[in-house]
DNA sequence: GCTATATGGTTGATCGCTCAAATATCACGC
DNA sequence: GCGTGATATTTGAGCGATCAACCATATAGC
């Protein structure tokens, strides 16, 4: 009488990843960052230039368009990034990873990175291995 | 120079959280329900008695006491959950499904059962097997 | 019994995000 | 070149959740 393996493992998922947020977070916050900032900082850091548009950022980090500009804004203020309008399409407006935002992402890196490795402890490498394999495979 | 691999999973979660919880936000919402209602009726469900404390059902569905409160508000309102006094203890108040409630439980269950395996569906059976015994490692 | 501390729950303020609508620019067909 | 529809971004309103402060009750040690 219980419900198919597939909604287990989507319970599963949505109860696992609230563990990770709050982890994740809670490393983060002693830099000042939340989650999503840190994937925009990641996303910028491993970009072209350092630089992206918010829609492609958007698509990446798993936000809205409206998200990112809310999430940029403050970012910007402090210095972390800042607008670049692009010469071929008066539409777009690319954000950039400043050194600032570079410094605090490599400090921030190095947190998550403990945090993740705690984590991820509860598994041995092979697990590890095929957990990403099987992540993947969602795209 | 590549971040760990534990890493690599954190962010692979985060981001595949994100997609779960669209589709399963989406589905949901024909039921007039987001995801947290979804999950404390399904806690609710398989409770003794059909009925909780506030706290525990909080830990379960992975939100604080404070959002179980707010959560809970509107559902009351609308009939699908009560709440009953413990006779033992006047600090609790337990939470009970209706038979509302599990009427609209049952029947968001099978449109959630659609989504997760439209979801799943890039993996195969011992796939699925296997992921589903790597998230129960976590606890 | 009485204080001290812990536990269960709610509330005010605020955050992070979404949706829908508005604005601006672009690209296409004619 | 000019309308028509698509694309990039921002903005107002609102939702869902958090944190910190609070009230009420319970439990333990004296």
């Amino acid at each position: 009488m219980s419900s198919p393996q597939e909604s287990q493992l989507v319970l599963g998922l949505i109860n696992l990843n609230s563990k990770v947020q709050r982890k994740i977070g809670g490393a983060l916050s002693a830099h000042g960052l939340g989650v999503s900032e840190y994937l925009v900082l990641s996303q910028l850091f491993e970009s072209a230039n350092h630089t992206m548009r918010r829609v492609d950022l958007a698509e990446k980090v798993g936000l809205t368009a409206s998200g990112v500009t809310r999430l940029l804004n403050p970012m910007e203020k402090v210095g972390l990034v800042e607008k670049v309008s692009s010469s071929r399409d008066a539409r777009v407006s690319l954000v950039k990873l400043t050194s600032a935002g570079r410094r605090v992402f490599e400090e921030a890196e190095v947190t998550i990175n403990h945090a993740a490795e705690s984590l991820m402890a509860v598994l041995n490498a092979k697990q590890q291995k095929d957990f990403g394999k099987l992540i993947q495979a969602f795209g």
